[in-house]
DNA sequence: GTCCGTGTGGAAACCCTTTTCCACAACTCG
DNA sequence: CGAGTTGTGGAAAAGGGTTTCCACACGGAC
C-alpha cells in the first residue's frame, strides 16, 4: 500500500461529488457512443469545474495502450536546419494532439541507443529520426515495436522524406557552368556525411555532363559550419585559380564569403559563391546569398504526416520533395575583373 | 475487458520465464533496498534478455506520481535563441534522466493555454517558459499544480533565469559613445516585447549619462527579424544623419548592414553596427558584427537546473546571467570617411 | 527446545482510467 | 399481457508496474 503524496483529485472525488459512477463520468468526458442524460451531463461537468478536476493522462496510455507522444531523434536543434524540421514536424503533431520529445543526439551512436530505449519504455507512438545514423542495433531495438520514419536520410527498411542531393547540387552546378564558370571548386561537408557526399557527386555529374575535367583538389571536405567553408575556401584558393565556389551549407558559405573579403576578391565580380539550404541568413548577407532551397520546415510536415499514416496501417510510400535554386547578388559570371572590392551598381550581373 | 491488441511482453511473462514473482522482476530491474539471491539476479535478467522484455515507463509513472518529463513552451524554436536555450535545457535534462515535450505558442495566448493543459493532463514534472506571456488565467491553471520556470523573463510568482538587458544595451551603448559616436539610433524590437523595451531603456540610460539628449526618432520600433531591421534601417537613416546603429537583435543588425550597404554607407567607417545575442552568424558577416553575447545555451541549463531544485522543494532564487560586449569589426571612431568599402588592415579600430 | 534475527521471496493493494457487460426501468408492439 | 427495444447507469476487470506486508527457512543464542 501506498500513501498519497499530494491530494491529487480523481475521477472517482469527480463521480461521488456529482452522485454518479466513475463510468458515467468518462463518458461525460470523452466521445462516447453511450447516452448519458442531459441532466446528469450537467452534474458532472460542474463537479468538474468545482473540483479543478484534470484527467490523468497516462492512466488513459496505460488502457489505450498508445501515448499520443512521437519522439525526434536529431543530431543537434541549434542547427537551424534541424530546428526548421522540428518544426515542421510539431505543428503537424499539435494539429493531431500529439505532443514531441526531443533527443539530441550529437550522431552519438551510443547517445541515440539510449534515447531509443527510453522512447520504447516510454511507449511512444513513433519515432522520427532526423540525420544522424542506424545501426544494426537501432534496427534491432524498433523493427516491429514502433513506427518509424526517416527525415533527410533513407535507410533500409524505414520510410521516409527526403530530398535529392544529388540533382540539386548537380543543379546548382550547372548554374555556374551556365554563367560561364568552369573553374569551380566544391566545398563540401564531412565525407561522412551521406548528405555531403550526395552534394559532391551532384558537382561532380554536372561537370562531366559539361565536359569539364574536374581537377584534382577541386573538391575539399570539411566541416558543415562557418568555420569549416572559412577554411575549405582558402585551402581551395590555394590551389590554383578558381572562379567559383559551391558550397555544401549556407553556414560554410559565410565562412567563404569572408575568406574571399580577406582575400580582397569581391563577390561576385571575381568569385561567384553558392550555398546550400536558404536559411534565413542567406538572404541577407552582403551580398545576398545565391542557395538551393531545401525545405526543412515542409519536410518536417511531411514526415510527420507519414509517420501517422504508418502508424494508422496504411501503405506509406516515401516522399521525395524538390529543391529550388534561388539566384541572388553571389553569383555572376566569371572574369569581370578591375571592379575592386564590388563597389555595387545596378548593372551588376546575376541580380534581380 | 479489453483483448489486447499486442503480444506486449510484460513483467508477469518475465517472472513466469524465471520462476519468480513480479516483485523479484522489479527488484531485480530497479534499484532495491530489499536483498535477492545472486543466482535468481541472474535468472531474472537471462528471461529479461530472451524475452526482449522493455519496462513500461507508464505504469511505473502511474504509480510513482512522476513522469520524468518537463514541458517547454517557446514562442517558436527555428529562432535560433530559442533553439540554443532549448539545447541548454535538454542538455541538463537528458544528465538527469528527464525528457523534454516541445511546444510552440507563436506567442498566442489561447495556444499557450491548450499546451499548458495537456501538459498538466500528462502530469509532467515541471513546465519552463521561454519568452511569451503567463496569462492570469495560465497562472491559476499552474499554481500548486506543477513547478515553473522561466527563463529570459520575470513574471510573478515564478522563479526566473534571465540577464540584465537594461544593462548590456547601457554597455553596448556606451561603447559607441567611448568611440566617440553620439549620434547613435536604435533599432529596437516590438514594443510589445519586455526585452526589446529593456534594450531600448538602456540605450537612453546610456545617452543620459554621457549627456547626449536623445534625438526624437532615433529610437524605431520594429520586428526582431532581418526584414525588420532592414526597415528600421532606412526609417533611422530617413531622419537625419546618424553615425551609429544599436539593434536589438542580430538579425536586425543583419538587415541594417543590408541596408546600409545599399545606402552606399560603409560600415564601420561611415555608421557603426551592434547587434544583440552574438548568434553563430555573427562572427561570420563581412565585416563581423560587434554583438552583445546573450548565454542562451547557459540560460537553458541554468533554468533547467533550477527547476530540478524547485521540483526537490529546495529554496531557489532567480539566476541573472552575466553579458559581454563582443567587439568585432563593425563598429570604430565614426567620421573616418575616406576609406571606402572597408579594405580591412590592422590598424582597423574595434578590431582584436 | 524455544526464541529471535536475517535473508529471500510471494501476495496483494494501489496508481487512475476506460470499457465491457449487466441491470433495470419505461415503453412499444403484437 | 408478455416480449422485445431503448435509454441510462453501475460494477468490475483490465492495463503494467512498485511497494508494503507477510511468510518461511535457517542459523545462532540461551
Amino acid at each position: 500500500m501506498i500513501r498519497a503524496r499530494s491530494p491529487a483529485v480523481t475521477i472517482w472525488d469527480v463521480a461521488r461529488r456529482a452522485g454518479v459512477s466513475p463510468a458515467t463520468v468518462s463518458r461525460v468526458l470523452n466521445p462516447s457512443d453511450h447516452p448519458v442524460r442531459e441532466s446528469t451531463r450537467r452534474r458532472v461537468l460542474r463537479a468538474v469545474a468545482e473540483l479543478g478536476y484534470t484527467p490523468n493522462h497516462l492512466a488513459r496510455s496505460l488502457l489505450r495502450r498508445e501515448t499520443a507522444v512521437v519522439g525526434l531523434l536529431v543530431p543537434d536543434v541549434s542547427n537551424p536546419y534541424y530546428a526548421a524540421i522540428l518544426r515542421g514536424i510539431e505543428d503537424v503533431a499539435h494539429q493531431h494532439g500529439l505532443a514531441v520529445m526531443l533527443c539530441n543526439t550529437d550522431r552519438d551512436p551510443q547517445k541515440q541507443r539510449r534515447y531509443l530505449q527510453t522512447l520504447l519504455e516510454r511507449r511512444v507512438d513513433g519515432v522520427l529520426v532526423a540525420g544522424g545514423t542506424f545501426t544494426r542495433q537501432d534496427h534491432r531495438l524498433m523493427d516491429r515495436k514502433v513506427p518509424a520514419v526517416a527525415v533527410g536520410r533513407h535507410p533500409a527498411r524505414i520510410p521516409s522524406v527526403r530530398v535529392d542531393n544529388v540533382d540539386a547540387a548537380r543543379r546548382a552546378c550547372r548554374h555556374l557552368l551556365e554563367l560561364g564558370h568552369s573553374r569551380i571548386a566544391c566545398l563540401a561537408g564531412p565525407e561522412a556525411s551521406a548528405t555531403a557526399r550526395d552534394r559532391a557527386q551532384g558537382y561532380r555529374l554536372a561537370l562531366e555532363e559539361a565536359g569539364v575535367r574536374p581537377r584534382e583538389g577541386w573538391v575539399v571536405w570539411s566541416e558543415f559550419t562557418a568555420q569549416g567553408g572559412y577554411r575549405a575556401a582558402q585551402e581551395a584558393l590555394s590551389r590554383g585559380r578558381v572562379t567559383a565556389l559551391l558550397a555544401s551549407n549556407d553556414q560554410m558559405a559565410l565562412g567563404a564569403l569572408r575568406a574571399l573579403a580577406e582575400a580582397g576578391l569581391a563577390v561576385p565580380e571575381q568569385v561567384s559563391v553558392v550555398g546550400f539550404d536558404d536559411t534565413p541568413v542567406a538572404a541577407s548577407t552582403v551580398p545576398a546569398l545565391t542557395t538551393v532551397a531545401i525545405p526543412a520546415y515542409e519536410m518536417g510536415r511531411h514526415a510527420m504526416e507519414l509517420l501517422l499514416k504508418v502508424r494508422a496501417g496504411e501503405r506509406a510510400g516515401d516522399v521525395v520533395l524538390p529543391t529550388e535554386l534561388r539566384v541572388r547578388e553571389s553569383t555572376g559570371p566569371p572574369g569581370v575583373v578591375g571592379w575592386r572590392n564590388g563597389q555595387s551598381t545596378g548593372a551588376k550581373p546575376g541580380r534581380r
